[in-house]
Formats: C-alpha cells, structure tokens, sequence
DNA sequence: TTATACTCCGTTGTTAGGTACGGTATTTGG
DNA sequence: CCAAATACCGTACCTAACAACGGAGTATAA
C-alpha cells in the first residue's frame, strides 16, 4: 500500500562542517538528515537512543541533535543485522564487540560466532528462495507442462 | 533462555503408507510428525491451517490430521519465506504462484517478481553482514592494532 | 485396563518494535 | 520579521504472529 522506497534524494544534507584542529572536518547530520539518507523515521532513531542501541550524541544548545558518520555506519549495520531478526537486545551486544573486538567479553563473542553461523545458514536458504522463485518467474513461463523441479528443491538440507 | 534447537530425531514417524492403485505408496504424517521434522509447533501448523496458509488436510475418522509430503515441502517453502520477514499474507499469495505458475493472477506474477528482487537485494546485506562478523571473529582476535577495515565496509551501496 | 501420550478446538494473552499524537520550541528561507 | 519546516519530549496505542491454556476426546503400549 505504501510507497517503500522514499530516500528522496531531494534536500542537500545540512552539513555543519568542525574543525577539529588539524584534523579532517566531520560532517554532521541533523535527525531529518539521517532520515533522508538512510529511510529510518525521526521517531525510530530517537527510540533506538532510548533504549541505548544508539548513544547520546552531541546536540546543540537549543537540543538538536547531531549524528556523525560513525553512527551511520552504526545504523546501517543495525539495518542489516535487522534483516537477520536478531533482537534490538542481541544487536546491542553486537555492536559492543563492533566497536571494540580486542576488549569484548567471552560470551559476547560467542553470541556472535553463533549469530555468524546463523547468517550462514540464512544465506542458503536465501539462496535456495531465491532460486525457487528464479524457477516459478523464468523457467516455468510460457511452458505448457507443469514444474517438477520445484517440489525436489528441498531436498537437501533437512531441517 | 530456551533450547534452540530440538528437531529431536527419536521417534520414528507415524508413516502410513496408502496404497493408491498401482502409484507409489504415500507417507502420511500425524501432526507430531510434522513438528518433530520441521521443529514448527501443532498450535502454528493448525493456525496456519485457520488463516489459509495450510489446506485443510486429510483427518481420520476422529478428526486427526494427515500430512503429505507435499504438505511439508509447502511447510519448508513457508519457513524460507519467512525469513525474509515477507507477511503471511505475501506468502499466501507466492503459493499460489508456486502452486500453478502458468495460470497465476498478474499481480501475483508481479509480487514474486518484485520478492526476488527483495531476495537479492537481502543477499547483499547479509553477505555484507557475514564479512562483518567473520572481520570481528578472525581478523580482529589478538591483533593489538584496532580494525580500520571495519569502518569502510558499508560505502558501496548506499541505501 | 490403566495410564500415558497425542490430538482436537476455541479463546485469550503476549511481545517486540515500533508508530502516532499533541503540544511546544527553534531554525531558516524569503 | 514572519511563516513554514523541523525538532524536541512524553505518553499512548498498535499489530502480526503466534503461545498458552483448558477441557475433552482418542490412540496405544504395557
């Protein structure tokens, strides 16, 4: 029913430029920046910093709050690890081991070494999905006589 | 908190085998059997029966369910699709495509055209997702040096 | 036969992950 | 300087997809 996509490229980032001494300058987003580029709502990122999957970043005097590179990639990886179900909760602990893997304790890098196996596991299926439906578009159009194929797909890989 | 995983191979099925004339003889599957195998609960089997994911099977004379083959690939068809977060309802409608692909409805052709892509699209961010992890798990442990690499995996394919 | 497991059905409860207000303050382009 | 857009916060509300429950009938193995 909705329009899915809507990045709406339209808008130049409100780029705040820092120097940091002699470092690099930074570009900062506001909450209508990040919601422009990467298709979360305002509401959604403000939750996430609720629940601490995002940190408090910097705001302005007035309360405005600034969102860095960093924490796009940040959000992007929770997008991703989204795609795998994996809980807010689960992506909290993977995002600790993200940001400092030398230091991460024992069972969160256990969870991730499990949740790696799990992404395994989900890209066969995937792969398998993807060639079912591959079949059913391609192979199977046009052709008068059904499509054997399909029922032995699952074959292999007995859950 | 809970066992994961329990497909729990004890027990041998309760096949009963018909004899259809001359064809091969048929596996039926009580409804332990199919939750045993496929590790999906009776209570989710019988609502997807409700909400017409699921045909309404054979039953015995008392009201007992039989499961086909059949039945159990539609089942493991439902499951990938599943993870794909599509709606039941989407998944209702790529049964249908998947039961009888010539004669699908145009929107259905359409909706599984539009899956696929959705599929591939979801490949990506997974494939991109597994490098992550396998980045923190093997390149990371015990190098005392931080992982720059980290931070640059998400700039193709800005979304 | 008894008990143990399995099944049935209908109804109600749960939960994660947001979304939707509504009222107010602040920015910003013209 | 003013209107329109944007941001803030707290609270309430929502929905899909089951899970739990309870009470009752049936199947089966010892």
């Amino acid at each position: 029913m909705y329009n899915q996509i809507a990045p709406d490229q339209r808008g130049r980032d409100n780029v705040a430029k820092k120097n940091m001494g002699y470092a690099i300058a930074m570009k900062e987003y506001r909450i209508g920046d990040v919601v422009n580029r990467l298709g979360i709502s305002a509401d959604t990122l403000r939750y996430y910093e609720k629940i601490d999957l995002l940190p408090r970043v910097a705001r302005s005097d007035s309360g405005v709050r600034f969102y860095q590179d960093k924490d796009l990639s940040r959000i992007k990886f929770i997008k991703r690890a989204q795609k795998m179900d994996f809980t807010l909760a689960e992506i909290g602990d993977l995002l600790k081991m993200r940001e400092d893997p030398q230091h991460a304790r024992d069972d969160v890098r256990q969870l991730t070494s499990s949740k790696l196996a799990d992404v395994e596991s989900h890209l066969q299926d995937l792969t398998t999905l993807r060639i079912e439906l591959q079949l059913l578009l391609n192979l199977c159009r046009g052709s008068e006589d059904g499509c054997p194929i399909i029922e032995n797909i699952d074959q292999k890989g007995e859950t």
